[in-house]
DNA sequence: AGCAAATGCAACCCACAGGTTGCAGTCACT
DNA sequence: AGTGACTGCAACCTGTGGGTTGCATTTGCT
């Protein structure tokens, strides 16, 4: 599946119009035009957030009719926060490891 | 909770060397010099970053002795990775009713 | 058929993020 | 006490990400 690296589907959800944008797909599909007439900035401006989106696979777009409807994937996004998720554990993890090697008193330094 | 908007995190986790870092300090507390080392990256460069993922939570910092050690919150990374997931089975839930919509015969579409 | 509307592509602009170097100050070791 | 190491601050450089405008083309609707 070629899944994009972490950064880079973070780095896409690291721009505030790009959420504007997630926000309205994730109420339901639009096309690019749509969103611009919604949101304040223009319809290609729209088109290249749509594109990264795109890439990352957070949105996915499909010909209806002359136009392009895009439409949220909450699915990469689940996938995405289990990742995460999985990494924020084992940091935890590690870290309550060496906090219970630094207090324990067994064989410590005695300054 | 002061928790940072979520494309504010979402941003800090976007650089791939902001990662590298987290790397490294989730697998145990280190100063900025220390990463410098390790990284190819000069040691105000990292502080920079460990500024940018301090703000937004995913890191903190301990002076200890005359060094500042700083290490990965893991809980942050779980924190977002929970609002993730519950904004990701949101879009999902919305996309469903839709198709279930789209596909029900034209009769009980009432408002 | 004809027009309005949607898309695709390209050139262009500008702010700023990520990076660097340099320097000054401070604090721990021997 | 002296020295090496770590930190903080500031100035500076550069690529590029987010945005715009303009134009050509396609395509649905009446």
């Amino acid at each position: 599946m070629t899944a994009p690296a972490l950064p880079v589907v973070c780095a896409a959800l690291g721009d505030a119009t790009r959420w504007e944008i997630l926000t309205r797909l994730g109420e339901g599909p639009m096309s690019a035009s749509a969103l611009a007439r919604v949101l304040p900035v223009s319809r290609q401006a729209i088109g290249k957030h749509l594109e990264v989106l795109r890439e990352v696979g957070l949105v996915e777009s499909e010909q209806r009719g002359r136009e392009v409807v895009y439409v949220a994937v909450g699915a990469r996004l689940g996938a995405l926060a289990r990742e995460l998720d999985r990494i924020g554990r084992s940091w935890q993890t590690r870290l309550l490891r060496i906090k219970e090697l630094a207090e324990s008193p067994a064989s410590d330094t005695a300054d």
